[in-house]
DNA sequence: CATTTTGTTTCATAATATGAAATTCTGTTT
DNA sequence: AAACAGAATTTCATATTATGAAACAAAATG
């Protein structure tokens, strides 16, 4: 009898508790609501409900209407909630179109997004040829490298390149690779025009890559999928062309299902 | 020197001030932390953190991934964030499709959503006859009341539709106005069936109106729109099909501007 | 297996949230 | 206008409640 239940040891903390339930009152069709209004449906004291309240408008969470004085729930729970809504969408919106290029490209297909100034991928089509791409989903690897790396920078604030250079010195992955951090941003700005990457052989020798960013409804990139082939085998311009095409196109179509809008 | 500054009083609770702090960690960047990632990044004690992570966790503001261990923003923020959303984007979807409408059709157009069992008009376009129709933005009317009421109720559970006509008991605003209970029911099934509400002189004498029902990305009925028209001018079959379809073709690219998808 | 790092729990203490009451503000009625 | 009622805001003394050091347990690391 040692640990009897499978007691999930609950910490509380009151003031937190009470300022959840305060936002627990909002609804989508109760939106608005009066301070007395919150007092009657939670039933505590006005006044602590006044300073949680003010607490919660101050940091964005509430937003009060000053001519009804009343309140309602704030942008900061707009720009939350839109974190998690990529987050869980992002894989479901990927999952077909990444099966999809896979079989239309044959080759191996990969989607990463940036965490912590780090490229994670997220996702995997593994391709049909006998070379195995060495990255697996959960690995990380330095936001500078490869394609996916490369597109997720383009999307970044010269500062923010700056610091993760800084973070993660450009390294000599292939002979080919570019390792001038003032080459990298000229890169980088040329994926930002053009939309889409073609890396040839600088991050795994003998092996080609193209790679489109994906934006939600927020406009902000949120993740980078492409493709890695082996080089040699499709020289052809046109070949790659039709790639590139492909690439952009699944990118561009997962885009505008998570909201994303042209224009 | 009364009030010297404007200073608006602020008040506030540390714990809360905390727990918001800990959510400010999480970012697109960083959409998953341990708990000693979350402490650096805050300054705060490593049992402060624990304590309001675990609560903010059983509140589904945040949730852990287990193998991990590390936390990230949970799903009451996607459901909060949506109730924010869609209310500040009904208004901007609707309005330039009210106008639109208004001038195709030439009738008041109006715009009314669910508040706390009442029909709250949220927008509204003036018809160019002399007939008004007395109802301006901000009223607020019993939920079974005119063709946005009956629309907004007809996607009620039973039981809800229950609990409101025993709040507001149906009430005879003009001689045709249904005052049965059951036959009111009827009714709420037959717009459900028929997706939008065709009503003569039921709220107003001498004025009939079409409403529709709009929805947003969760699928739920998020407000009515619809036209009100004198009576007696229109009687054609043809020609209030005509509307019907106005209406209705209105409200769905509304719906659809807001997310919801057909299938 | 030893070591380090991370997560969890306990508990005495003081700092902090609390709420009754007083005050100000706002809108309504006479 | 004055009087009133209802809501919002502020104050402040008090004890309840959050706090964090420290001890412990569990993983990860080498």
């Amino acid at each position: 009898m040692k640990q009897n239940k499978h007691k999930k040891s609950v910490y509380k903390v009151q003031a937190l508790e009470r300022a959840l339930d305060i936002l627990d009152c909002f609804s989508f069709q109760d939106r608005a609501l009066s301070l007395t209004e919150v007092v009657n449906r939670t039933g505590l004291n006005k006044t602590t409900v006044k300073r949680l309240i003010s607490n919660l408008t101050t940091r964005g969470y509430l937003q009060q209407d000053l001519q009804s004085k009343k309140y309602q729930l704030g942008m900061r729970l707009f720009e939350l909630g839109g974190i998690v809504f990529s987050s869980f969408s992002l894989r479901q919106a990927t999952s077909y179109p990444m099966t999809q290029l896979q079989s239309e490209s044959g080759a191996t297909v990969l989607l990463g997004v940036n965490m912590e100034d780090q490229l994670v991928y997220v996702d995997k089509r593994e391709g049909q040829g006998i070379i195995r791409i060495s990255s697996e989903v959960g690995w990380r690897r330095p936001l500078n490298y490869g394609m996916l790396g490369m597109v997720l920078m383009s999307s970044l604030d010269p500062q923010d390149v700056k610091r993760v250079l800084k973070k993660y010195p450009l390294k000599p992955y292939t002979p080919l690779s570019i390792t001038d951090p003032d080459a990298f941003s000229l890169r980088l700005e040329q994926i930002r025009d053009q939309g889409y990457v073609l890396e040839k052989e600088e991050a795994v020798e003998n092996v080609i890559g193209i790679a489109a960013p994906i934006r939600d409804y927020s406009r902000q990139v949120v993740a980078a999928m492409g493709i890695a082939l082996p080089a040699g085998l499709r020289n052809q311009t046109d070949d790659l062309d039709h790639l590139i095409d492909l690439v952009k196109n699944a990118c561009e179509t997962i885009s505008s299902d998570l909201g994303y809008l042209k224009i």
